[in-house]
Order: C-alpha cells, then structure tokens, then sequence
DNA sequence: CAGTGGTCTAGACCACATG
DNA sequence: ATGTGGTCTAGACCACTGG
C-alpha cells in the first residue's frame, strides 16, 4: 500500500471513530507532513480522497475541517421529505437560501408546460441534516399560479402552505429522476463540499389534481449521505 | 483560471468534440508538459479530473486511452433494461463474468428470505453499451429454486429463460435502491476506471407471483453514465 | 503579521507494458 | 531497452484568514 493510503486510511478511522469528531480542525498539512514523514503532495493525495467522500472540508487560510461521516440517509419516494428521514432521529432544519423569479428557458419551460419566458418562481433552499449542510434543493413554480408567493411562503418556510392556501391540497409526484454528477462552485459552497466532488442529483414534478404540473424540482446530494428507496414496480420485467 | 483548469478544458472539449476519437491514445504525460509548458504534476491533476467523470482511462505502462463521452443513458424503472436503453439505438452485449455458489451471509440472507449459510448463485455480468463497460451486475439467487442454473443459463445467457424454465412467467420488483459511492479494485476494473471514481450504485429485488424473492440484483455504473427515471408514487406529499 | 490551503516547478525512482 | 503512468521529494509563490 502506498504512503498516502496509508495516511488515508489513518485519517479515515481516526475520523470514523471520533479522534477528530465532526467540526474540529485537523492537524495542518505542514504538520501531517512532519508526523508521517511526507511531503505535502503526500498529505494532500490522502486529504484530497477525504475531500471527495465529503468526511472532510477545507478552508483557504483556516484549515481542514471534520464533516463528519455522510450519515446514509434513506428517503423514500411517496413519502414527505420530513417523514423519510425523520424516522433516524435526525434533527432537519431549513434555510430559505433565496426567491427569485426568472423567465423560463427551454430546459424549464417544457416539464411545467409553460411557453418560453413565462414567469417562473425560483426557491432555492438548503437542507440541514443535524446542522450538517446536506441537500441544496431548487424549486421552481410556474408564477402565475402563486400569486404573493413570498408573503405566504415566508410565514412558515412552507410550499406545502402556498400550495394549500391556493387551494391545493392534492397532489403526486409524477416522474423522479436520479443522476451523478460533480458539483459546480455553487453547489459546492451551498455542500461545503470542493468544487468537483461528487454528487448525487434527484428531481421530480409534482401535480395537482387536474393534471397540471405545479413544481419543478431538483436538487443534490453529497454522492455518500443519501440512499434512494423506491417501491416496487408493477410490470414484470428482466433486469 | 488555473493552469491545470485550462488544460482541463482544452482536453475536455478535445474529447467532447471528437478531436481524440474513443479508443485513441491520448500524447503522453511528457509530451502534454510539453506542449502546455507545465510540469506532469500540472498535467496530471487535469487528467486525474477526466478520470474520474470517466472521460479517460489510464493503463499503466502503456497511456491514456479515450473512454468517450458517457453518453447518459436513461433507465426506466418497471421494465426490462434492454428495453429501457434500446430505445436510444445503442448497441447492448452481456458478458458473463463468472457463476459461483456462495453461502448466505447475514447481509444477502435477510432480503432473499433464506437462512445463513443457504447457498446462493451468484452471477457476475457486465454490460457493454456500444462496446463500452458501462453496468457490474451481480445477480443472487437462493440455489435451491434454480436447480441445473448454469446449464440452463448457458444457452442463451438470460435470466428470464431460467425464470420461465422453473415456471416463474410473471414476476415483479418489489424495491429499487439508488446509492452512490466510490469504485473497488474489482469495479473499476470491470468498468475500466480507476479504482475510488466516483460510481452509482443501484440494487432491486425480484419477487415471484407468491411473494417469494426469486432474485437480490445489485450493480455499479460510471457516474455520469445514467439516469434513473421513475414513474410517478400515488400518494401526496410536499417534497 | 503568521499560518493556512491552493498551486506549481524540477527533478527522481518504481512497476509495468511493448517491441 | 525504452517509454508509460504511479508515486514521491524538496522546495517555492500565491491568496486568503484570523489575531
């Protein structure tokens, strides 16, 4: 095994046991260097593979932060997100990262059944799974049925009360998708992942009774924290 | 924009524009610090990138070889995977990697209904989309329903013609489950990737017509290379 | 200001694959 | 034997952060 495997896999365990317990700084790399008797590309190899798993952030000019282990998570489709991982005793928060309303493009405009440049509403929040930043979630709402959608929203952080108070109490979600990819700056800092580490995106519609599309959703994962459960199909199949 | 991102790119859209076709060999480490005037550790942190969105392959002692763009293939739950990728006109060959009896540890017991210690196929099968390693699937299944497996299978490599031959004609997914994380040794073999690239993982059960589970699938693909879809759940929620 | 992570240079040795 | 990627050393400068 080479020397920054083995580096590894010694931050790996002493991060997984709770040596460096979630939010302590770890030794600086100059430091890591001296104790291992590497250099720093050495370290860095090692911390960098860290980085990707997301059990460890750094910080320009501060340091190397513990994420803490990506508690897995399940959700299961069907259920409310509170619901699917309240179950574990976790503890989730919301921030309302920002609202704003854009003119829909083609990619946006298509799935909520809207014409191009037609007025969307963009919520963009961020999920905290025990105060860890764990699921950045992009929400987008055709605006013309949600008129004051701020002042409703803002009461309770709520889109389950701007859809009640528009008289929508019924709804499903119609298609999920799961993808990979790699996150932009954006989404990294929103993470407090690296830019270019892995994740997982998911995204959805939901609609309403009559058939109308009402939201646009999707959003991304830390590649690690999150396991998707389905339920069963109902055609036979192969694979 | 730093060196290594700049040539990130260039190699990037070089790939993506079809400049180095799939299969060629990229110029090597030396000759790319050449051309770009930077050192290998510069040229190496750009390919490192391509490797792991599986971009490029490396072959030790012998280059780096162009995997192609991974082309995003959609998979849609709730019917057979020939049919969900077949659609996009791409070419699908199944290798059969080995056939093994394992014993039933506690982890593949518990979902198959079976004891510890019950034997159990185990099938190993990659799948090639337009000859490109794209799917590691292991396939178990409780030894005692499928008796002459490997003879039966044999023939024509499918799972469904030893479904149909003990008399199971309708069967169903009862659970699908989407998970992320990074590549072993044997994966990224399989997949031709680096081992710790960044994968999706994706595993289901197969239950028979008496609620039986006939089948505990479970495989990897290169991230980027898929997109899960799933139908719409029927009950209503918020998230 | 000193310390941190981010990046880069200019070498080196190794194991491996190919001719 | 040569060239390849994989790994490592021993420095260096930068931008950023915090006291």
């Amino acid at each position: 095994m080479s020397p920054w495997q083995r580096i590894y896999q010694l931050l790996h365990q002493d991060i997984l046991s709770g040596e460096f317990k979630r939010g302590a700084r770890l030794p600086s790399e100059r430091q890591l260097c001296e104790r291992f008797g590497v250099t720093r590309m050495t370290v860095r190899r090692a911390l960098g593979a860290l980085q990707s798993e997301g059990l460890v952030t750094a910080r320009k000019g501060t340091g190397v932060f513990v994420r803490g282990a990506p508690s897995t998570y399940q959700i299961t489709d069907g259920r409310r997100f509170i619901d699917s991982i309240k179950v574990h005793g976790a503890r989730i928060t919301t921030q309302t990262l920002s609202i704003t309303v854009e003119r829909a493009s083609a990619r946006h405009a298509e799935p909520l059944g809207l014409r191009r440049n037609a007025e969307i509403i963009l919520v963009k929040r961020l999920r905290l799974i025990d105060e860890q930043p764990t699921f950045l979630n992009y929400k987008r709402l055709p605006s013309a049925l949600f008129p004051r959608f701020e002042e409703i929203y803002g009461e309770r952080q709520s889109i389950h009360d701007v859809y009640c108070h528009h008289g929508i109490v019924n709804y499903r979600r119609t298609e999920t998708r799961i993808s990979g990819g790699f996150a932009s700056e954006e989404e990294a800092d929103a993470l407090s992942l690296a830019p270019g580490a892995p994740l997982l995106y998911s995204s959805h519609l939901n609609e309403d009774n009559s058939g109308s599309i009402i939201e646009f959703s999707c959003g991304c994962w830390q590649l690690t924290a999150i396991e998707f459960v389905f339920p069963g199909a109902s055609s036979r199949e192969t694979e």
